[in-house]
DNA sequence: CGCACTAGTTATAAAACTAGTGCGGTGCTTTATT
């Protein structure tokens, strides 16, 4: 069987990315693969190409709703029909039909929520599965633990299937990813394919300031003589809306983007960056997966990520023409209080784990227990799925380590900011990649980056400012 | 937690202190019954 006539007959392209051709031979082999591909190498081809060729269903798990409509509207558009999600955006009747019809559909993409639903798993492990794709497979690792525990359950599902062959696919994974990936899908030694994450035409920055305020002048400046597009990353809400004001008023054409934002809007401000009506984005992590823009030059950090993971997976975004582009941190001293708070509250603390166990042992249904012990939706979701296999003290035991694990995190980020050797260097040594090449262009501790490519032509273009009801419309009309 | 901000305080006022308050991310799910 030759695969490049498939590839050529079944995609149109004469040769693969590289990476892609090992990653589907090690799948047609119903080997268990971890594909750590960058950004933009393609890497639904990896399912899509072997899924085609292998009978059988290719059942796609997916960390986002709008990630799935987008995937099946570009398997349609390649002429395959023989694709269907199944969410929340479906009515009871389009779910009852995919169901109805599964044995027609190739190519099927779902959350993990949804197919740990027992009647789901019911149904779906009957099936036939061909490959069973994890994609943005870093989530388990990154929202597994602490945001959505449905992603440890996927090994569960994996089970019930009968093992069928996986494929996991992510963009970046440290050692600590792909072991949780490998543990948590239930992967028999897995054939793991990676490529370098150095991204060549990208430059480090760390720009340390003297104070908060100093980062809303500094982006001001950096803006209106940079050229875009780019994203802007904060931390909170509340100051992406600030901040998109405030840069909007020096006639930048920029929109806000986070959770708190109507889905319709979030759509409408995502196409808009895309068309290139918007030249920049200030948003949350809320945004950029699924997110493909070739020719994003900066990425501008107004706080620490989380992690070393995060930042590569954001900074990453840019550049992905090969043209040379800036990721650019701004760092003001103890900004990591402010990450640290984020990131140590999502898990109930003791007290309220104690009130929750003594409300349940009162008769308080789970719900309510919750409620009164202060505990938030998502940790109460959290707190359930470590109960089912944990004691109160093994869960408090259990918290204690995810607290140290997320600390050693932020850590890296900490020691990145203060690094006094090659950003770039560091960066990579967290994927136990060892220094590049020398790159001319490389980061602000080499000292041989410098932002002159960068300097655009006085103030943006088109500085028409629009009133905020007249940008609303705007917005609706398009 | 720790920073940013506000209101109240203080030897006529002004500027500088103190105490108190607020804030901080990511997404899936949803199939009734009068």
């Amino acid at each position: 069987m030759d695969l490049h006539q498939e590839l050529k007959s079944r995609f149109g392209f004469n040769h693969f990315r590289p990476g892609q051709e090992e990653v589907i031979l090690s799948v047609l082999k119903r080997n268990d693969t971890i594909a750590i591909l960058p950004t933009g190498v393609g890497k639904s081809l990896c399912y899509q190409l072997p899924g085609e060729m292998m009978d059988g269903l290719v059942l796609v798990v997916s960390p986002l709703v709008s990630l799935m409509e987008d995937q099946v509207a570009s398997i349609r558009k390649r002429g395959e029909k023989r694709v269907a999600a199944l969410n929340s955006f479906l009515s009871s009747e389009e779910r009852k039909s995919v169901l109805d019809e599964i044995h027609k559909i190739k190519f099927l993409f779902i959350s993990p929520e949804m197919i740990s639903r027992p009647d789901m798993t019911n149904f779906l492990m009957k099936l036939p599965i061909s490959i069973l794709v994890v994609d943005e497979a870093h989530c388990i690792s990154q929202w597994g633990f602490d945001f959505r525990p449905d992603y440890l359950r996927l090994g569960e599902f994996i089970r019930s299937a009968g093992n069928p062959p996986i494929l996991a696919l992510t963009a970046t994974a440290d050692a600590r990813v792909e072991t949780d990936i490998i543990r948590y899908l239930h992967m028999s030694k897995p054939n793991v394919i990676r490529q370098s994450l150095d991204r060549p035409n990208l430059t480090y920055t760390v720009q340390q300031l003297e104070m908060e305020a100093d980062k809303t002048a500094w982006l001001k400046e950096r803006l209106i003589t940079t050229k875009g597009p780019g994203i802007i990353y904060v931390a909170s809400r509340k100051r992406a809306e600030e901040l998109t004001r405030v840069l909007q008023q020096e006639g930048i054409a920029i929109a806000s983007y986070h959770a708190g934002k109507e889905a319709g809007d979030r759509n409408i401000i995502q196409q808009q960056f895309l068309t290139g009506e918007i030249t920049w984005i200030c948003a949350t992590n809320a945004f950029g997966m699924g997110v493909h823009k070739d020719n994003i030059r900066q990425v501008i950090h107004d706080q620490l990520p989380q992690s070393a993971a995060a930042y590569v997976q954001e900074a990453g975004r840019a550049g992905r023409d090969g043209e040379l582009s800036a990721a650019v941190l701004l760092y003001v001293m103890g900004d990591e209080q402010k990450v640290r708070f984020i990131v140590q509250h999502d898990l109930p603390d003791e007290s309220q784990v104690r009130h929750f166990a003594a409300m349940r042992t009162s008769g308080q249904s789970i719900e309510s227990s919750a409620e009164l012990a202060g505990i938030s939706e998502t940790g109460s979701r959290i707190l359930r799925y470590y109960l089912e296999t944990h004691s109160i003290d093994g869960v408090l035991k259990m918290f204690t380590k995810l607290k140290y694990d997320k600390e050693e995190k932020l850590r890296q980020m900490i020691a990145y900011v203060q690094a006094d050797s090659c950003l770039r260097a560091q960066l990579l040594s967290y994927f136990d990649e060892s220094s590049p090449l020398k790159h001319d262009m490389c980061c602000s501790v080499c000292g041989t980056a410098n932002d002159e490519w960068l300097l655009s032509n006085g103030r943006p273009a088109n500085p028409r400012r629009l009133l905020p009801w007249q940008e609303r419309i705007r917005l609706l009309l398009c």
